[in-house]
DNA sequence: GATGAATGAGTATTCATTCAT
DNA sequence: GATGAATGAATACTCATTCAT
């Protein structure tokens, strides 16, 4: 038992790396296991289906990512700090982000998506709680609290998601941040120095430094 | 010519049609000549390929929804009410939507996501000149334009697109619309007349009136 | 010892009842192990391979029937009851009949089969002595015995199996029983008392009382 | 079309032949199309499904099957042997009975029953008929003559079938036919001509050379 | 006696694409 | 312009069997 389950776990690993960096769609059966040098017969040992494989695939992504959600909500740091960090811990971690460049846009966008949604729906409320700590603590000012979050969670997502943004996209971003939250102007300025605009195609217009 | 043109439009309309209900994937060259009524050959005598057809059929919707975005763009309406109409010209016409039932989310995301991507390219352009304006007119006040369009048209995209927002999703949306803009506090109230919250299960927890 | 092989007969009787009632072809040796809870490798262990493990179902039906026949046979009854009472005792036991509706039919023909073949081999030396003993006493009178029993089994298997018969194939049974034995006319019209014609869709064509 | 039909017609033939010396399930699709020299696309062109390649196999063989009967019906030949004429149609080609050996029995039996079954269906009317003609020419004599046809069929396949017959089995045949249609004594000995007992493993122990 | 992890050959089916006519 | 016969690589999944522990 205890070697299936590390069996088990290291398949799952493999899995989740090929659906990563070649998207589920593009990953085949034969393609898992001649990674993993098992038999197929192995693979169906393990796995009913293909399509379970991902489901559980996305359940490892989710735990963790929820638990790196968790320890930055039981972290000592100020309450503005501790969203974005929960926000940022929910990108995909930077190393599997670049597995083979910088895809995992069109071919994955169906784990992604289904990733996404499980995901918003678990931090929500975590993120609620934050927020609402820091209303009481007079930090913050609004209703409607999970709506709002929901909305952070939605713009954080869709912008920093595609490897593709600018210096004036995290101006924007952190204006509405503290307009949603009704956060003192400038509170959330601190954003600039954790994330980096990357250096990709989208600045290649001709910024000047 | 003349009838290759319009034997060409028919069966880009079929195989619009037949993404959308059934999904790119789920749709064969096969299903869509067996509706089309003609010969294998005859696809590929109008098609390169299977992607192709893809691609035409995206550019089809997005010169689509680009025009009707144009035709409010030039109606002589106020300019918040032309901004949200130019974001509610975007979405999925309710019939399309409705194909079926609201299916369009499981199979269709990457038709769904290209066309979202491209169309969010074309229409920043549009909308920001428009935003520009209404910034003349003293009715806005904001910087960085383009970036805030994006994130307009980001957010309207998530939250309405899943049939899925309450009331007070709407609400927060037009907070941060306003304060996205600089405009003035229930200056876009009047979304709240256009845009009704579906009658899904989203609703069922029990909302009064 | 003992445990084994009261072992073995469970799992003989749980592979007997699967093969019956999905076919043997539809019976996987998984489905087995469900059943009977066991693991992989101690099926193998009582079994060399699912096909010995089907020879070994079959012995054991066989020898039931026999054992069945037998009992008729060694019975203070009349010599033609005990005739039918032999081919009745071969039939399947109603119950297994029905499991899980009248089939038996479709997949299970291999079966069905391979039992039927070798139950007639067996069967035919026992009947033929109950004829020849009836030719003895002036009942019957015919020659080449084993060959009319043989057809006798023949015809009471197909005509009776399928459940799917009338009252006129069992008064032509009765005929062609009587006439192949040279047993006096209506000497075995107690068949009728025996045999009820199914009340099956074969009846729906409109037989008057 | 002209092309396409005959392709099909020789594919049917190939997948009949194999179906018929090494039984369904053990003929694979790649058998098949490696035995006619085409692609696996070309064999779905033309079947929909190994099952369904099946079932027009088997209405070929039936509609062939008639077409004999039928023929042997419309000839200028006395009704005793024109049912037996009729009955020794409906085996299987000789040829066809040996390809490979005598095979086809433990593999194929699915295919045979089901042929069997439907041919049965199709023959007793045809022969009814015939047997009609007899009682009314004042040759034969008896009631229920549909349910006699049943059984001279199923008694004419089980016992020749087999390849395993011997003098005496048709000695038993001619008579048992002789009484179920009330002919006169010896009335259909001539069938001891038409059908040699075989040459098989039942009488090999006694051949010499 | 009993386990369960590992095997791998085998199977039917799909589908975008080509091309001679 | 249009046809439809032909292709073949790709794919997910099954299952009887083995064997070290």
């Amino acid at each position: 038992m205890r070697k299936g389950e590390r069996r088990k776990l290291e398949l799952l690993d493999i899995a989740y790396k090929m659906f990563v960096s070649k998207g589920y769609e593009n990953t085949s059966v034969d393609d898992i296991i001649a990674e993993a040098g098992i038999a197929k017969g192995t693979y169906y040992y393990y796995f009913e289906s293909k399509e379970q494989t991902l489901e559980e695939v996305i359940g490892m992504m989710i735990d963790k990512e929820i638990e790196a959600a968790t320890s930055v909500l039981e972290s000592p740091i100020p309450i503005p700090q501790k969203i974005i960090g929960i926000i940022a811990s929910l990108r995909p971690a930077p190393e599997e982000h670049s597995i083979e460049g910088a895809l995992m846009q069109p071919e994955n966008i169906i784990m992604h998506q289904k990733v996404k949604q499980r995901l918003v729906e678990k931090v929500i409320p975590l993120l609620s709680k934050v927020v609402e700590e820091g209303v009481e603590q007079g930090i913050f000012s609004c209703d409607n609290i999970p709506e709002r979050v929901k909305m952070m969670l939605v713009l954080s997502n869709e912008i920093f998601d595609e490897d593709n943004f600018t210096d004036k996209d995290i101006d924007v971003f952190i204006d509405i941040m503290e307009k949603l939250l009704g956060a003192a102007a400038n509170s959330m300025g601190f954003i600039r120095q954790l994330i980096n605009p990357p250096k990709t195609p989208a600045d290649k217009k001709g910024k000047k430094k």
